[in-house]
DNA sequence: TTGTATTTTCAATAATTACTGAAAGTATAA
DNA sequence: TTATACTTTCAGTAATTATTGAAAATACAA
């Protein structure tokens, strides 16, 4: 496979995957492109990669550095900025996690938590489902938001390290 | 709180959550609807509960069949079809996870595969760049997926249980 | 097998989400 | 401070995704 070749297929697998999992597809092919830039990119040279106009560049420029994936680079004595990926998978994986815990883990918990006030007839069969699903949905949310904790604080070699073994 | 406001809300935010994730905001809102029925629901109850059209109600129901989260049940003497919801959080946790394993990481893992086999001169900082973050990113979804394997397997109290010995 | 209740399909349409491009805003060098 | 190079914003538009509703298909009872 030629580069060019697999560089498209690169990016645009990364978008397919970015919107599966309800991230917007073009955000995701910046991203991608950034992932396999050596260097930094101008804005002008995203849009023209990805054929995309420079409102849309910026917008998702903006969200990425949001998501902490990616950051400004100033080079001096000029007036462009430019933007590089963080490389390493595990930190990107570790600050995907962060956000997403911080946007709809944590939103979720508080919502979970205030439903279990509901109020109504014990002897009520809807009611009785209601309060158990609602109890069990927040005590598993609440050991994957632990489980989370733990991954964000551990080191990629000892995080699969302990879980391979763990589970052997 | 009064019980049909909780239950409002349930299905509202369970829906969000799901946009969030990529999951059709009405397939996550009848999901959620089944999780909370204390009894098998039949299609025009999900249609009148969720104020949505039959079409759109049975696409939905196909959806979440396929991915193994309800069920149909078969009445005697009654002809329409009612649909039930696995109830266990850990259960579904799981079959989610199968889901989404077979349908994007393992399809993901075959273009990287493929995209390591890209040509080219050596000495090219692009190329170098784009063969090691492909790689990087290989070994990455390589170690998550065995990762799953383990989950798929294990049962919620000794997961937990583990995980939360392993890093404590 | 025929009539009826029910489910499924899918073209048309609606709703949502994403993108463009140009105008307004900002920062820098001279 | 002014000219210029660049960035940001956002109203209008385009593209995508989801929904409707009615016709076709199916399943069942008699």
């Amino acid at each position: 496979m030629e580069f060019e070749k697999a560089k498209e297929t690169f990016i645009q697998t990364w978008g397919k995957l970015g919107s599966e999992w309800g991230i917007n597809r073009t955000m995701a092919q910046v991203h991608a492109l950034l992932l396999i830039a050596p260097e930094p990119l101008s804005t002008d040279e995203i849009m023209s990669d990805l054929q995309i106009s420079r409102g849309n560049a910026n917008m998702n420029l903006r969200d990425l550095m949001n998501w902490n994936l990616i950051e400004k680079v100033i080079k001096p004595s000029d007036r462009k900025e430019y933007f590089e990926a963080e490389k390493d998978i595990w930190e990107i994986a570790r600050r995907i996690t962060r956000e997403r815990k911080r946007r709809e883990i944590e939103p979720l918990k508080d919502v979970l938590k205030d439903l279990k006030k509901v109020k109504g007839d014990k002897k009520d069969k809807a009611l009785k489902q209601f309060t158990e699903t609602v109890g069990n949905l927040e005590t598993f949310v609440d050991k994957m938001d632990k489980s989370m904790d733990f991954l964000l604080k551990a080191d990629e070699h000892w995080f699969f390290g302990t879980l391979v073994k763990a589970f052997k």
